[in-house]
DNA sequence: GTGTAAAAGTCAATTTTTTAACAGCTGAAA
DNA sequence: TTTCAGCTGTTAAAAAATTGACTTTTACAC
């Protein structure tokens, strides 16, 4: 049918981008963008809907039909025209954008409770990234499991590091240890931090990928919006219906 | 001397956006900066500096000067030519633009591992937002206290909310009770949630605000990134000296 | 006082992002 | 087989955001 005959073609497309190196230039907006397209489409396979078009999409995800459109179009041909998009195959090409099958390790340093919480949800898993352990600065933790992963004595990284492939490490431990801790990180080969301790780590930096999760930032922006309604709505009350002239 | 005048007239034009209720339109890329701005001048404060100019805040922020002068002048005049930006009335001012004086009360639902960490992060009470109270389904769990604040069974919660003034709902619980939850968050008269159970919830009501974090998101980035990288260096290794035609 | 360097404010140009329109496929029904 | 409705890919237009250049104001040194 007309939709292998689809997937062969993208699929050569994209060997060919490897090839020559030349993945196209995606867009920061458009990559912002792309974590959610993975949800809702993660959540369109368990419904069992294995075709849709960018209408329909648009319409369950809030955004109009023309950005999706524009959006997947940057990768070339996702979708089939006459037809609309293969919802497994869509949901395929999205996660190895996202490098969900690039199969990276890592730690999360910090055995606290948000550690503790983020070893939990399972959001590492859902997105092929495998955890290999957990370190805290308190020995006295060493050898606990949380959901199946080991603490391990912070002074015990570097060895750890040697002997493990490590790509990511979260950072939940206390905002005065980051940055000491960082570059160690960096010095054992890490290539990715995800950063949820509010210090603003260094960006510019050739040898590492920082993430900064603020989460304050969304608290503020909560915030904001609250107030913003709560005028419109006073002033929405206050305002004289103005019928005649 | 002349930044007391400022002060003055800046307050001036705040009360008289307030009467007229014309707070001027911030558009949403500067809000989402306005946070950050929050962070970095509370920073500076601490530090003991008084006053900066666009040109070092951009330095240490890592944007350009022009985009600090163009978000700060979206309120009108908070600096001075000649002089810079009074570093404790910008952030008063940017406080509360962000409502951090409004005095909202927040609960937490939830007192997993997750609510438990937010309780432990200053995060709520830097930004002016009480917690009032944890809720859980488990009713074992009534009675405990995390970081001075007490877990109530959900059952409770309308007489809770009666009682007490909740204007904002931070949903740790698990996901499949998020909906049916935040439907009597609601009736309850809060105002914002803050869900952070990747749980989409419906946008576009008009009774709720709704923030929404998702840790997830964040990750596939950060794991987009470093693939990114990767195959940048790759490339860069890869390429030829070209030197000569 | 006066002149000057420094700085915000402002406007215009540029770039990026979003939206709209439409041409050309495609699958399915008649 | 043919037609047609539905849908993508594509292009162009519009809107939004960012950057750069210039104007005006101010503090401060002399």
């Amino acid at each position: 049918m007309a939709y292998e005959e689809l997937e062969k073609q993208a699929n050569e497309l994209r060997e060919g981008y490897k090839e020559h190196g030349t993945k196209p230039y995606i867009s920061p907006a458009v990559v912002r963008r792309l974590p959610r397209y993975y949800r809702y489409l993660r959540e369109l396979l368990t419904q069992g809907i294995t075709r849709i078009s960018s209408s329909e999409l648009s319409a369950r995800m809030n955004v109009t039909a023309s950005q999706i459109r524009q959006d997947l179009n940057c990768f070339g041909g996702f979708g089939q025209q006459g037809y609309g998009y293969n919802v497994h195959y869509l949901f395929t090409c999205i996660s190895e954008i996202l490098g969900v099958g690039a199969g990276f390790h890592a730690i999360i340093i910090g055995a606290g409770d948000l550690g503790r919480a983020l070893v939990h949800l399972s959001m590492f898993e859902k997105r092929g990234v495998d955890i290999l352990g957990m370190f805290d600065a308190d020995p006295g933790m060493a050898g606990i499991e949380i959901a199946g992963v080991t603490i391990y004595p912070l002074h015990e990284l570097e060895q750890f590091c040697a002997q493990n492939q490590v790509d990511i490490a979260v950072l939940t431990l206390p905002k005065e240890d980051v940055p000491a801790v960082a570059e160690r990180l960096v010095k054992c080969g890490v290539k990715g931090l995800w950063n949820y301790m509010g210090v603003e780590l260094d960006y510019s930096r050739d040898d590492i990928v920082i993430e900064n999760v603020h989460l304050g930032d969304s608290l503020m922006i909560l915030n904001y919006e609250i107030c913003r309604k709560m005028q419109e709505k006073h002033k929405a009350g206050q305002e004289v219906p103005e019928d005649e002239e």
